[in-house]
DNA sequence: ATATTTTTAGACAGTATTGTCCAATTCGTC
DNA sequence: GACGAATTGGACAATACTGTCTAAAAATAT
């Protein structure tokens, strides 16, 4: 082993290293180039591997596409309820607290690597594998709905807030934590814990002004 | 000609009836199967038309992914200004007035066949075109969202509301009127005329408990 | 140190696709 | 009906990519 060719990151050492250096140079390049414009060749050297260990790890392409979607929702999905386990049960300062958990949620799950990844492929290959893509929404985007809207109902009987539909003020809040954000983010900006704090400001004052304490 | 070998649409008669019917097609094929994976002589296939013309129309592929951006881009452009201009400045029911403008919106611009395709492409291809898809964004969304504001500060103007920063509240409405869509959408799903009614509802609903008159 | 498994580089066949060329045909227009 | 422009289908070269195969090299376990 004269010199060191890969490009990227160096060679990873241990089987399992490698397999894990492939799925992440191939969740890069699908997302970057989409499927059909995904070279194998492109991975192999992102990922600091040759062409024939990707083959032999994953067996053809559309397999490797199939882990990679399965490996970026299993960690999506862990970041979510990881989160939404920070939910502020008792709150101090309703407004700093949520506002708090608005940023994390945003930036540990909406805005970081996996989340724009996944959303991406779900995006653009959602209707070629409805099976994956839908069994990631059962498990993860719906759960954590619910595990969401619990929370807000806790809150709501605990007096903190004055709620209908805990599932709905639960979709609100998602949509409005991310109003400033959509629009930097489709063009692949990732948005500065400046701009996180002001949209997460911004949202839950909106939301208090509807669903707080009158 | 014998017999017609044009799979989905009857072979165009005109000129210009040729170039919108390969823009349609490509634009149909460019979403379905990404940049890469677009097929040429599906396109022509599916727009009823020999390859040879869509290089005669187009150049190259390239030319025509741009020539699809921009046409989308212009209908949608054109779709947004012509619903924002039916934003009720003068409503009855608020309540109902909004929440009609809410499904104009989103049957119009957002969750029809232009809306989704454009977005689509600005989400997979939009790093590879950055001049483009800014140059769609500097006159489409951020023009139609301060014309929207502007509709948002007359309505408070004029007593209907209670708003700090108009442009905010323009983007937080948006928001709102997806909150419920989103998902759906994601998968390709397009939502009924009752979905589109029940969102547009809930969105107006929590949007005047936070800036509704007291 | 040796045996076994994994990895590597490259060659390779098979296939698909883009973009060009061209002769025959059709279409719009006078 | 006749002329010029547009269109067609098909052949074609050039290129690119997937997935397989192989022998050599490296890593790992014994």
């Amino acid at each position: 082993m004269p010199t060191d060719n890969a490009p990227d990151s160096c060679a990873p050492r241990g089987h399992e290293e490698k397999r894990l250096s492939i799925i992440e140079a191939a969740a890069d390049v699908f997302v970057r180039e989409g499927y059909s414009g995904a070279n194998i060749d492109l991975i192999a050297a992102q990922a600091g591997v040759s062409r024939q260990t990707i083959y032999n790890h994953h067996g053809d392409k559309e397999t490797l596409f199939m882990a990679v979607v399965r490996e970026l929702a299993e960690r999506s999905n862990a970041s979510y309820f990881n989160t939404i386990s920070t939910f502020p049960d008792h709150p101090g300062d309703l407004q700093a607290d949520l506002a708090a958990f608005a940023v994390r949620l945003n930036r540990n799950c909406i805005c970081n690597r996996d989340g724009t990844f996944l959303r991406k492929l779900v995006q653009a290959e959602g209707e070629r594998y409805p099976q994956l893509f839908e069994g990631w929404r059962d498990q993860g985007p719906a759960r954590s709905w619910i595990a969401l809207a619990a929370r807000f109902a806790r809150l709501a009987h605990g007096g903190h807030l004055e709620l209908d539909d805990p599932d709905l003020a639960a979709r609100q809040f998602v949509a409005l934590i991310n109003a400033d954000l959509n629009m930097s983010m489709m063009l692949g900006a990732v948005p500065g814990d400046d701009a996180l704090q002001a949209s997460a400001g911004n949202a839950v004052r909106t939301f208090l002004r509807a669903f707080g304490k009158r």
